[in-house]
DNA sequence: CAGTGTGAACGTGTTCACAGCC
DNA sequence: GGCTGTGAACACGTTCACACTG
């Protein structure tokens, strides 16, 4: 596996885990951190205690990009920020367009993550006339018209789909046509694209039920061990909701 | 599995796989959307096709749920709709309190799928006294100084954290202390949490960071075939940054 | 000796393919 | 006949534990 130096980059970079990728961001994230208070070297305990992982997972990762760390040593911070920084693709810069300036777009064109790793705000799209040319983080809306003219102008591969549910398709379609590869959407909505565009996607409500679903499991069990430990049972209001009995009105056949 | 009636609460609910909670939330957007166009039942394959997963998924995951299928039929629409929101505690209404009431807080709190689904807003809180009795979204904004009082007269179980990345962990410190077990983090920072505390963190930095590693991935494979293929390679501005070789001005020992 | 790099074991998630039922 | 429900096979991801090395 990745013989010392780098050699053919199709052997090396091909077939990096998803869920590694995934984690890359993280990583460094952290590095920068102790980049920014001019730490050396990290050792891959430190630096998944950081990252929130534990450090065998670390390791594996890191070994997937190569062997980066010196034995009995650690890593060296600068270097891996690179390492993973070119892996990552950031070390070039990648110009983005954000469509549907409402609430949401506003937010996410003001969120400083955003320019300060390699992605840089190309165009701010939205499809009310009423926005055009009003700056929002600095820099004028433009109308849905110019989409095409912005993306290929500006040779953007990544879209930001920031519309309401009913718009995101038919944007999503504009901006693949127009040459756009990737797409991260915020509306609450299954996109449809053509094989050799990525899609992923955010969602808010998603996020909240699995959340909820939890929560509920962790009330369920308080209950259950209410019997024994008559202790103060938090967000009581109502009665449980029985996982048992209470049919909806509806019934199948 | 489940045998037709639900029993034991422990006996079906417990062990659900994660993968599968974390689909069901597609599941219900799409049922409801059929629900409300007044669709009475769907094929796996159909439902499959409109969550944008395939149906032996889609299958197996109802399969831990219990057999609300009719077999050479399909799924009825109503009763799918309530068995998962039961199995998601949406059944219950859930307070949420917002804190940080920036663009994205701003954002959120206007979201309609909060409401949509069990959840509601209960309060908006934020550090700045400026912003105190500013409504947002129709709610008055709160001061931080109120938080405890917030969650506990409410019964908040599950917080939103949507500040600037220093205030995250002190801000779900008091969360958690006051009563708060599950925490959706929009700060890029990992929480540090006591067990029993469920964290999910929505991290777009992360998610542009993703696509980034795919768009290079495309970009290099396109250079490849470029020898055989001298088409348009789009978004070429500069010399295709070099996988091997250009080594950063740092280096390790 | 401290800490990386990694085979091997394990666990989780996905897909297949078909038996069983309406 | 058509479609669900599910064991069994497979693929992917995580953890373990230790050989190896600076």
């Amino acid at each position: 596996m990745a013989t010392g130096r780098t050699h053919r980059p199709a052997s090396r970079s091909r077939g990096i885990p998803e869920a590694t990728v995934a984690r890359l961001p993280l990583y460094l994230r952290a590095l920068t951190g102790l980049s920014e208070r001019s730490v050396p070297t990290v050792s891959s305990e430190e630096l998944a205690a950081a990252a929130g992982v534990n450090s065998a997972k670390l390791r594996k990762d890191f070994s997937y990009l190569g062997s980066y760390g010196t034995r009995g040593v650690g890593y060296d911070v600068e270097y891996l920020v690179y390492q993973i920084s070119r892996e990552l693709g950031l070390t070039q810069d990648w110009p983005v367009v954000i469509v549907g300036i409402g609430n949401l777009g506003a937010a996410l064109a003001n969120y400083g993550g955003f320019a300060s790793r390699g992605f840089r705000v190309a165009a701010l799209i939205d499809a009310d006339p009423a926005m055009a040319g009003k700056p929002v983080a600095g820099i004028p809306v433009q109308h849905a018209d110019e989409l095409e003219k912005i993306v290929s102008d500006n040779g953007v591969s990544i879209g930001v789909i920031a519309t309401p549910a009913g718009a995101a398709q038919p944007v999503c379609d504009r901006l693949v046509a127009a040459g756009v590869t990737s797409i991260l959407n915020f509306a609450p909505t299954v996109l449809t694209v053509p094989d050799g565009v990525d899609v992923r996607k955010v969602d808010l409500s998603i996020e909240l039920q699995i959340l909820a679903f939890h929560e509920q499991r962790k009330a369920g069990e308080e209950a259950a061990n209410q019997a024994a430990h008559p202790t103060a049972a938090r967000r009581d209001d109502s009665a449980e909701q029985g996982p048992d009995g209470d049919v909806p009105a509806v019934m199948p056949a």
